[in-house]
DNA sequence: TCTATAATTCGCCACGTGGCGAAGTATAGT
DNA sequence: ACTATACTTCGCCACGTGGCGAATTATAGA
């Protein structure tokens, strides 16, 4: 039941369920979501271990980067379960598509140029 | 986005989550669910209001009661989801189980005696 | 070793939320 | 018409949450 509710509570923000989204295809590092939400590091940190807590991401780092996936092996079914109905639900959201559009973009600029801003 | 985070919402609390499995397998007047929870009557009118909101549950009137169930008929796909993410996720839930037995009491007595106290 | 910088943590603020009891509304029964 | 009562709405309070910037931590590079 807590698991549900984290899971719940989780996804009951718009910035995390689009980072949430943005996660689907591709690993991201916390400033290429900063670059995507417009909002200030600190606040998608905070963003990052509310979806960590309810184990709906996971993390690695490489140098000084910190890239956020989702979380695939071993998946709690609250977890399992949201993934499947966020994706389903999701799937013709028109701010979403939006996003996915400017990740495009995103993804390509360089990781060293993109945090320079 | 917003029909979604407004599910995301409703389910994001243990009192509506339990509400919300509560009516699964039947329809339930509000003093039926204030007895379930030990919460007071005008806390759950509001968490019912929530539910409604995220047209996750529908009501109707039967004269001084008020019966709440599950919507069925035109479901958003994030309410459809999250209906099968919920039951799926909780199946096994003891909380919930203990609920249940709990409601199988509250469902023989007679309402005029339940809403005495 | 010192500097620059990506990310997190901390402190703060405005706002939202869950809880209650009191007041208000609607309906059944006398 | 009046009373009783099932539910909702309102006003309040304590606590949680999303946002920011500053301070802190960790790592790459000079």
């Amino acid at each position: 039941m807590e698991e549900f509710v984290d899971v719940a509570k989780a996804l009951s923000d718009p910035s995390r369920v689009r980072i949430f989204c943005a996660l689907r295809d591709r690993e991201l590092c916390v400033c290429q979501i900063v670059e995507l939400l417009g909002l200030a590091a600190s606040t998608v940190s905070k963003h990052m271990s509310i979806l960590r807590q309810a184990r709906l991401v996971e993390s690695r780092k490489e140098g000084r980067w910190v890239y956020y996936r989702r979380a695939e092996d071993r998946l709690s079914p609250a977890a399992a379960g949201a993934t499947a109905w966020c994706d389903a639900a999701l799937a013709q959201d028109v701010a979403l598509k939006d996003d996915d559009a400017r990740l495009k973009k995103i993804v390509c600029t360089p990781i060293k140029e993109l945090c320079r801003t």
